[in-house]
DNA sequence: ACCTGAACACCGTTCAAGT
DNA sequence: ACCTGAACACCGTTCAAGT
């Protein structure tokens, strides 16, 4: 009687599949061993049946996003020529970020951790398969990954963007501060005035987070070109 | 009788120094509002009469590395010719890395607050004055901006580096691990045993996290240059 | 004005106990 | 094998009370 799933004993697969959704739907701060139970409708002491502990908890949800990460990565497969090893880290780099704007607290958790779980070395590897490819030294293949920084997994470190989500809001704030600050920063109002106006129609989007990852990637991989030729 | 100074009250200052001095010491984590009491004498809800509470005194401890990256940048105060952008801004970064490797803990803290101290306005003001000046245009000069990230206050988050410190350690542990992978992860090997040749001597910091700092920055300038000229 | 003690609502985690 | 209840050592924070 019933529907039966409920009853099937946890596993750790169920539990970080639940730690991803309410990760997602109120933030990484509610994930906490007690309302992860309370989800799964058990005590929060059941979960360190199926993990040892908050840390592999994170630890686990860093694995499934990179994950995630990867599959959509592989869809990408550099099925061109080496010399178009730019446009393939480029669409690499961009599916990549698609699943970090599905994941808003997945930057900062990757950030924050110690470790790095294995399926990044696996990604790692396939870009500087893609480098040597195309004759990058190792010298210089080394210099790029460096460069990219996060950007593989489609995410920047940018101050005036903490949340890759919430655009509006962070911009509504942000006026509102400059606005008061206005005198002594004239440079700062001018610029936002004149890419206000720039933006025709789309008024609140006036930092467009994904038109700046393309053109810092962009800047990137032309910069790699230069060095490489 | 005594030094006088042990009974003189406490204040915002002197909790914020003592607070940085802690997380210095033994990390953020550290950094407990009764842990802070203790180092200071008190109890820890005497520091209640001083900060609103820890969210206060994580801003606080922001506002303080941001004022001081302010000081260290502002004897580079750009006297040079327009044209010298690129050095004024090198230099600039360079000095505000400085102040982020004495902090280890401050680029993840800044990164994961939501606001924005109104010192980094102040800060980016002064860069934006320098490119204008240099004859960017603000739609140039705002792409610059996104594109440098967290340069300007001096850190990169980077994956193969989560803290600027312990560069050692962190390679030790990747050695360890990328070893087991060896057969999987060819070009990812191939490329650590090539720049470890290359760095006569200096072997454990074969991933020279100040180089790789320079060469990112020197990419991004490099990039604007071509985009501006 | 500045500091304190006890208390509250939350954490992660251990351990012995249940079925 | 899987789950639970009570307990422990920590949090941040409120509030009434001390001087």
């Amino acid at each position: 009687m019933g529907t039966g799933t409920r009853r099937e004993p946890l596993n750790r697969e169920r539990v970080l599949a639940a730690a991803v959704d309410l990760a997602d739907s109120e933030g990484l701060r509610a994930v906490t061993m007690r309302r992860l139970a309370a989800t799964l409708g058990v005590e929060a002491m059941s979960l360190y049946h199926h993990l040892p502990g908050k840390n592999a908890l994170l630890d686990g949800l860093v694995e499934n996003v990179v994950a995630e990460v990867g599959t959509a990565v592989a869809k990408i497969e550099g099925a061109g020529s080496p010399e178009q090893w730019q446009t393939i880290l480029r669409s690499r780099f961009l599916a990549a970020r698609e699943v970090m704007l599905r994941h808003p607290w997945a930057p900062a958790l990757i950030g924050s951790r110690g470790s790095i779980p294995s399926g990044v070395y696996d990604y790692y590897e396939t870009i500087l398969a893609t480098l040597i490819r195309a004759g990058f030294t190792y010298h210089l293949a080394h210099r790029a990954l460096h460069a990219f920084g996060s950007m593989p997994l489609g995410f920047v470190q940018e101050l005036f963007s903490p949340a890759p989500s919430g655009v509006q809001a962070a911009s509504d704030e942000a006026m509102a501060e400059l606005a008061q600050l206005a005198e002594e920063l004239p440079h700062l109002i001018a610029m936002v005035s004149s890419e206000i106006h720039d933006a025709d129609g789309d008024t609140l989007g006036w930092c467009d987070s994904q038109a700046e990852f393309e053109f810092t990637l962009d800047l990137l991989l032309d910069g790699l070109a230069r060095h490489h030729d």
